[in-house]
RNA sequence: GCUCUCGUAGCUCAGUGGAUAGAGCACUUGCUUGCGGAGCAAGGGGUCGCGCGUUCGAGUCGCGCCGAGAGCGCCA
């Protein structure tokens, strides 16, 4: 928000050094003032005196030159345009903000923008987003709720950031698993119907029940790869028995994504992979890319190392179709990913898949790279993230049927939140008490999987997710329903834009920098793929209100101070509502 | 065996090569004639796994070790 500020600045410091003949800093990097209590700008001479006394060869004392620069540079810029002094600390160089300048900018800006406040320019480039990518006939488990939560808010801050974005989903309708779970419902449920309730348990169960059975049935197998080649044959039960059975699972997804207000643009699913795979397949055995190991018996693979010439192990072997012919999903992610580029001629395709297919998309990205395809594969991007363990690094497993049920999640979580609401607020009308009891409970079960570094393996237990204390989503919320209540007694339209002329309390200037740090937090969580640099701007922006909130009074606050406070609580409440936003968390009025 | 990830307060985690390493939870204590106390303030608690290196400067970068987890030819 400070941009041409700072370019001016960096300007000076570059004529600068030209006019005391020093090394000219290819980028000058700046942080904030720590310490001060003060609004500002910071940037350090250190390196500048070690990349002088360098290029000198002369040894220098490189803190104390710092210093010497420092000082020197801080008496040729005197006061510039915004600031209210300049100052040279200890090797440092600190601008400090005209506090009351900048204020009324960035509140003026945040109003001005509202909803889209933060929000970058456009980029000019469309980038698809991959996430979610339920498995049908098995159980949706709080698993898949990383996935999800995480994609569609990486997806919103792309948007954010500039980018035109494609959220896709892949749904794995498709593949051995599907036929094990056919074959176990045929034997021993056949003419079964799925509950009305809990869909996805019901069918993770039938899965999990078809993986014990099948350990203990030899003929198993053989069974499972006769009904794959019945569908392959395009045999009309198993067909319709396929149809109908996918269908339960999708519209238990589709009731879990209305619930969890996720949508997607484009849809794919793994059996329409299986055409275009096997015909690539075809092309790469040709190119010599593949080897057929057919004839003897084997598989078709693509020998990765070997075709790099490579010493040690790195990339394997990619396997893609099966000795009976059947395609493998390291065949279909060949084809989905040349399919994603041709429709939407993407400048970036990125896949949002938990960390253990990392080797998987590196084999599929390197035989497409082999193919011909290395312009496209510039443009990809496996995005991994670490699993989600129950207590005692207990995985979950659908084959095992271990798992804590997405739905069961949520139900929990809004019944917790509707009797914290009784207790807090009992005079609050039933029907809003429910909407806002699936808003508050909804954003606690969302912000802990955004608020944590992607590498880091998260573990669930019920305490936690219904922790509704702290540094949680409930929290920010209710600072936004805090700056709500503030501007619903002022009842009228905030006043009119004005600059404070009062002197600005420590907590308003810090709440006026969090919510100028926005715009960089977007464009920061884009670059890096990061949710959390949003999560963390969230809550400090809400405990910043907080720490307002309680020392500064508003609608008792003597004019002009009033107005102007007024205009802050509505940026406020604007800020931290776009933040929510963007992690596909809600903001209420009231809770 | 090879590859990848993680290791920061009792616990869960932040931390852009820069000034005095921070939150939350838990524990102790205080705050309501005041805009919503799901809040605020204060307190204790640290060999940033260990070692070497790069650098003016390392929790942050590199290498090595230790510990934990994951992946590695016909599941997805």
């Amino acid at each position: 928000m400070f941009e041409q500020e700072r370019a001016l600045i960096e300007k000076e410091i570059r004529a600068f050094c030209q006019a005391e003949s020093l090394p000219t800093p290819a980028e000058i990097h700046w942080s904030q003032i720590p310490f001060s209590g003060e609004w500002g700008l910071s940037t350090s001479l250190f390196q500048l005196a070690a990349d002088e006394g360098r290029l000198s060869g002369k040894k220098t004392n490189v803190a104390q030159r710092a210093t010497e620069l420092a000082e020197k540079l801080a008496a040729r810029l005197g006061a510039p345009e915004g600031f209210a002094r300049v100052a040279a600390v200890k090797g440092y160089l600190n601008l400090y903000f005209a506090a009351p300048v900048f204020a009324s900018r960035v509140v003026e800006e945040v109003l001005a923008s509202g909803p889209r406040y933060g929000w970058g320019a456009s980029k000019g480039q469309r980038v698809m987003v991959e996430y979610s990518q339920p498995n049908t006939l098995k159980a949706f488990h709080v698993g898949h709720l990383r996935n999800m939560i995480l994609g569609a808010a990486l997806a919103n801050i792309l948007e954010a950031a500039g980018y035109e974005i494609v959220r896709a989903n892949y749904i794995g309708d498709f593949g051995k698993d599907v036929f094990k779970w056919l074959w176990n419902y045929l034997k021993r449920h056949n003419g079964e119907q799925p509950p009305m309730q809990d869909v996805t348990r019901w069918m993770g169960d039938l899965y999990a029940e078809a993986s014990r059975e099948l350990e203990a049935d030899p003929k198993g197998e053989g069974e499972i790869r006769e009904l794959f080649a019945r569908w392959d044959a395009e045999d009309d039960e198993i067909r319709e028995l396929y149809w109908r059975t996918r269908q339960w699972s999708l519209d238990g997804f589709n009731e879990i994504y209305s619930q969890m207000d996720t949508r997607f643009d484009r849809f794919y699913y793994e059996h329409e992979m299986e055409k275009p795979a096997k015909v690539f397949v075809e092309q790469l055995i040709e190119k010599g890319i593949a080897t057929d190991e057919r004839p003897q018996g084997g598989t078709v693979v693509v020998k990765l190392d070997e075709l790099l010439g490579l010493k040690e192990e790195k990339y394997r072997v990619l396997v893609l179709l099966r000795s009976d012919n059947t395609s493998l999903y390291g065949a279909w992610d060949l084809a989905l990913a040349l399919i994603k580029f041709k429709e939407y001629h993407l400048d970036k395709s990125i896949y949002v898949v938990d960390v253990r297919q990392s080797l998987h998309f590196k084999q599929v990205f390197k035989t497409l790279e082999l193919a011909g395809y290395a312009e496209e594969m510039k443009k990809v991007l496996h995005l991994p993230y670490e699993v989600v363990n129950l207590p005692g690094n207990v995985i979950i497993s659908s084959r095992e049927g271990v798992v804590v049920l997405l739905e069961e999640l949520i139900r929990e979580a809004t019944a917790r939140s509707a009797a914290i609401i009784n207790e807090k607020n009992p005079g609050l009308a039933a029907s809003v008490r429910d909407t806002v009891a699936k808003q508050i409970g909804l954003a606690a079960i969302k912000y802990p999987m955004l608020a944590r570094e992607n590498t880091k393996i998260a573990t669930f237990d019920w305490e936690t997710a219904l922790d509704f204390n702290g540094q949680a989503a409930p929290y920010i919320q209710y600072a936004h329903v805090r700056a709500s209540s503030i501007l619903g007694r002022h009842g009228s339209q905030v006043p009119p834009s004005a600059v404070p002329t009062h002197d600005l309390a420590p907590s308003e200037i810090e709440l006026i920098d969090r919510i100028s740090q926005l715009p960089e937090a977007i464009q920061r969580a884009a670059a890096e793929y990061k949710t959390l640099h949003i999560t963390n701007l969230a809550y400090e922006t809400a405990k910043a209100f907080n720490d307002f909130y309680n020392q500064c009074p508003v609608l008792q606050a003597e004019q002009p101070a009033r107005d102007f406070r007024l205009r802050l609580v509505a940026s406020a409440k604007q800020a931290l509502a776009n933040c929510l936003a963007l992690l596909g968390i809600q903001s209420p009025d009231i809770m």
